[in-house]
DNA sequence: ATCAATGCAAAGTCTTTGCAATAGG
DNA sequence: CCTATTGCAAAGACTTTGCATTGAT
């Protein structure tokens, strides 16, 4: 039975982060939380892991300006994010302007768009 | 005086490839453009040139999803971008979604917003 | 003559790959 | 057993930094 997934102790450290952890997270944050479960993880795990679960449709892909990439866990439904510049932490934001993708010129074809709203979370914005 | 920038021939070379090219470009492509008119320029020439230029503002940068950042001339009004997964180039897109910014919820102080299509340019849809 | 700017090469960060050893099913 | 998965270490891609030399003013 070839691509058959085998359940190890890093892939279940792995899945065990994102549960916990509700935001997106970048792969060395995966790593450096993964290993307080399995001590001395590889860092190329990591990577595989991650690229294995985004194959399979159990992670999807966030990027955020000017970060590395991050990933969460599937099936929450088309959402953007909102990257607060005070405490350099992503929300979710529920929603999406319609029309959006009507903005490309002609010849262009669009398959998808992202969008991310920058400024103050509410924390930030208190002081 | 402190803080003068001189005129060389690899900051005539940098400019003159942002005045040329339309879209935001990548240190790498700026580097390969700017070799036709100096050859044998340096990699860390062109990361301090747009240094320089980004801190007096001749440029801003541009991150589109996952790739390297990317740098155009500053003033160009408010517009998005259009990321091709085909030949990984990216061009500008006029105009913006009115009221994306409301998508935020209540308590955020929202300062501005990024927008991404995705797809295949123009180039890459025909085959 | 000054000193900003350059080119080279080394170092740094994040990510990927090669390979023998390990371990899940 | 069989082979997916792992850890290590080397390799890659992109960017930054150190330093002696070059060149603009």
């Amino acid at each position: 039975m070839p691509g058959h997934q085998r359940h190890t102790r890093q892939r279940a450290a792995i899945a065990g982060v994102f549960e916990a952890q509700g935001g997106p997270l970048s792969a060395l944050e995966v790593l450096k939380l993964a290993r307080a479960k399995v001590p001395g993880m590889g860092t190329a795990t990591v990577y595989r892991a991650l690229a294995a679960m985004l194959e399979e449709g159990a992670l999807t892909v966030v990027h955020l300006l000017g970060q590395a990439p991050r990933y969460e866990l599937a099936g929450k439904g088309h959402h953007h994010h909102f990257c607060c510049r005070g405490c350099g932490r992503a929300f979710e934001i529920e929603g999406c302007a319609e029309g959006v993708q009507a903005l490309a010129p002609a010849g262009f074809r669009v398959e998808g768009h992202d969008l991310v709203l920058t400024g103050l979370c509410p924390g930030c914005v208190g002081g």
